[in-house]
DNA sequence: AGCACGCCGACT
DNA sequence: GTCGGCGTGCTC
């Protein structure tokens, strides 16, 4: 071996390829840890980021290549990013490099240097200040249109001159060949153009104890379950918080909210309660540039607040000290694709080995932190009376739909309800989780159901479009006038969907203003915004929805919450589904009567007597729980056991059965604590034309369950099976 | 995951 | 004779 080459640099470098490990590379320029870079891999390129440097290589020096480029100027990722996803790479099973790459913005993995896009805001400058708006064409609508905002109301952002017209870089061009503009570039992410406001709501005294206590302990790693039923303020506790935690100093706080168009809420109340803070969001709905011009923002610490959703708790923050985790319960942090982690339990693990508090917010929180909760690991904060003082608690009632006659599946208390708010010109909503006109196409001579060809499930009709449409792989035909199997054309609807509620309201009440809200309905962009905002003006007497409906918004006029078909949920194999039902209930019943009106809940059952109902009616979220906890001890699931998954799937069962049976037997061979049990069918046993199965894991410690995966999951990846099936673990499933 | 290499069927 | 099917195997 050569002098230099003994010498030379070898980067570790994490690459965006399904194998473990990282790659070592040749590099004759100084390059840092953290900096992205170009790499030779196979006949392709493809882009890396350096984990580490070193001074030898295991691998040949023949097969040792070059780095081809590196990307200096560019912020370098710090440790605890890598570190971080390390840990997350093992604990979910997942390719260290695939985890590292898809925590960065898109434009980062790409060969191209990534510029975010600059953004200038623009004002007139004196020659334009003294123009004549005569001195414009009067044709040239856009650019009077431009330059008397400009006039008006001074800078303006790239985002509020396009509200001004679509074609508003054209005219202000022309503007600017006058001479008349100056300019200067902005971080769009950060400017908040809303109105700040010095008005601090009084805090009750629920919300003062939950703000001092978090913050006498601000200075180690402290979980935190904000437990405030809706309407109790939590966001304020929030506002409060982050108040505290970052002023007078250089501190940054990361909040999580769950993946729903909750964001803009969340976000413009921060902005106007906090203005002195820059503060960006990264979701879904960014587009690439400014996705990675905010996340530069948050990473080389400008930004002090950053909102965003579950892959957000990836972001760098170098100054992060206080993270909140909004709705944790929200089933929407689970990633349920490529590294199936938990945002919520990735930003506990984050907030640990940074030693800084987190506060987990939530009316109805997920067992696993009620659980932490009650045993002191984490600190508990009740919040259960409503931030606004006079507004009560909805009252919660069942009818027994065993009981009464039903009228187009609607019984007739829930039926006399509406009537009255309708005297009353007040509002209602009816909850009912199924969209469509009816669930079923029924033959009534030979009982045969039109069943989806690709997944087993039931089509739904959809009558308005004509169609029978799969809800879980899309498929769509023309409803069929006879039935394929006895060619009877006696072929019926079959139970009750939103499109089937609507038209028997219509029917029913003729005079009410009736709008329906769920994913049919709303698929036009800003369907939804539009419709909620009909709603606040009073334009609506009743609301059809799905559960589309149950997050978010408050309505003051809405006195009157029905809930229509939950019992199948009640006794669902999924032992998470009781839990689920009840966090939706709760919210949905948080819709009632907001304001100064008392609301009302119905809730259409043929078990009134169940707990979780009666849970409802007290609002006792802990009695419920409690009971909930008892069960899952007794039947060894979370949080008492943990659990782990392998998902597998392939157009035929046969693979998939051997696949999971070798990794069945392989476990049972090892000398291990953990528990695995025979591969079966889930549920849904084939989906988009897939034969699906799946393998579960148990055991009485999360080590165990590692210690089981870290040896299996290699085995597996060498299995002469393991490229011909689509397979998945899923660490702490969510869904079963 | 890509992408190349490799060894067998129906086409200008 | 070749274009192309996707099985197998490798990537520092």
């Amino acid at each position: 071996m050569t002098e230099s080459a003994q010498h030379a640099t070898i980067l570790k470098v994490a690459l965006d390829v399904p194998l473990d490990g990282v790659f070592d590379y040749r590099s004759d320029v100084p390059v840092q840890v953290g900096q992205r870079v170009v790499v030779p891999f196979g006949p392709r390129k493809q882009v890396g980021v350096v984990v580490d440097i070193a001074d030898n290589s295991e691998i040949a020096p023949a097969k040792l290549k070059s780095i081809l480029q590196h990307f200096d100027h560019e912020p370098v990722l710090d440790s605890e990013f890598f570190s971080l996803l390390k840990f997350c790479a093992d604990y979910y099973q997942y390719p260290y490099g695939q985890a590292l790459l898809s925590a960065l913005p898109a434009r980062l993995r790409q060969t191209e240097p990534a510029q975010a896009r600059q953004q200038f805001c623009y004002w007139l400058n004196e020659a334009g200040q003294s123009a004549d708006i005569e001195a414009i064409p009067a044709r040239q609508m856009v650019q009077r249109r431009i330059f008397t905002a400009l006039r008006e109301r001074g800078r303006l952002s790239e985002a509020e001159l396009s509200e001004l017209s679509p074609s508003w870089r054209k005219g202000l061009l022309a503007l600017r060949e006058q001479g008349w503009i100056d300019e200067e570039q902005i971080y769009a992410g950060l400017s908040a153009t809303l109105h700040a406001s010095n008005v601090q709501p009084e805090l009750n005294d629920e919300q003062a104890h939950a703000v001092q206590s978090i913050l006498q302990q601000r200075e180690r790693f402290k979980p935190w379950l904000l437990h405030g039923i809706t309407g109790s303020g939590k966001t304020e506790v929030y506002i409060r918080l982050l108040q505290a935690v970052l002023e007078g100093n250089q501190d940054q706080a990361l909040v999580l909210v769950p993946e729903i168009n909750l964001t803009p809420q969340l976000e413009a109340r921060f902005r106007t309660r906090l203005p002195q803070y820059p503060l960006v969001t990264l979701h879904s709905n960014l587009g690439e540039s400014e996705r990675l011009q905010n996340w530069r923002l948050a990473q080389t610490g400008v930004a002090r607040i950053v909102i965003g959703t579950r892959l957000s708790v990836f972001t760098p923050l170098p100054r992060l000290k206080f993270m909140i985790v909004d709705e944790e319960h929200d089933t929407s942090y689970k990633q349920q694709d490529s590294m199936r982690y938990h945002a919520r339990d990735v930003a506990l693990v984050r907030a640990q080995r940074r030693n800084i508090p987190i506060v987990l917010g939530s009316a109805t929180p997920a067992l696993e932190t009620w659980h932490n909760a009650q045993s002191g690991r984490y600190g508990l904060l009740s919040m259960q009376q409503r931030a606004v003082s006079q507004s009560q608690l909805p009252q919660v009632n069942c009818v027994d739909v065993s009981r009464v006659q039903m009228q187009e599946g609607l019984s007739p208390p829930l039926i006399k309800a509406l009537k009255t708010r309708l005297q009353r010109g007040e509002q209602s909503l009816l909850f009912i989780n199924r969209r469509g006109y009816a669930p079923v196409l029924l033959c009534n001579a030979c009982h045969w159901i039109a069943p989806c060809m690709r997944c087993s499930s039931r089509l739904v009709v959809h009558l308005r479009q004509g169609f029978l449409r799969c809800h879980h792989c899309g498929h769509e035909q023309k409803i069929v006038r006879q039935c394929p199997s006895c060619g009877n054309a006696d072929l019926h609807p079959t139970g009750h969907g939103t499109q089937r509620l609507e038209e028997t309201l219509a029917k029913l009440l003729p005079e009410a203003r009736i709008l329906r809200v769920d994913r049919d309905s709303t698929r036009r962009k800003h369907a939804l915004s539009e419709m909620l905002s009909a709603v606040h003006a009073g334009e609506v007497d009743i609301l059809v929805g799905t559960q589309m409906l149950a997050k978010g918004h408050d309505f003051p006029n809405l006195t009157l919450v029905g809930v229509l078909d939950t019992d199948s949920a009640l006794f669902s194999p999924d032992f998470r589904a009781a839990e689920r039902l009840f966090a939706q209930l709760m919210q949905v019943a948080g819709r009632a009567g907001r304001a100064d009106k008392p609301g009302e809940v119905l809730i259409q059952t043929t078990f009134p007597e169940h707990q979780l109902f009666n849970a409802l009616r007290s609002q006792e979220y802990g009695t419920y729980a409690a009971g909930l906890l008892q069960e899952r001890e007794i039947a060894q699931f979370p949080p008492y056991e943990f659990l782990a998954l392998i998902k597998a799937e392939a157009n035929e069962y046969g693979p998939v059965q051997r696949f999971l049976q070798f990794a069945a037997d392989t476990t049972r061979a090892m000398a291990t604590d953990a528990l695995v049990y025979d591969p079966i069918r889930p549920q849904m046993e084939r989906l988009k034309g897939m034969e699906r199965g799946q393998l579960l894991f148990q055991a009485t410690t999360r080590q165990a369950l590692q210690i089981v995966l870290r040896q299996l999951t290699p085995q597996l990846r060498a299995h002469p099976l393991s490229n011909k099936i689509r397979w998945a673990v899923d660490v702490d499933p969510q869904e079963f």
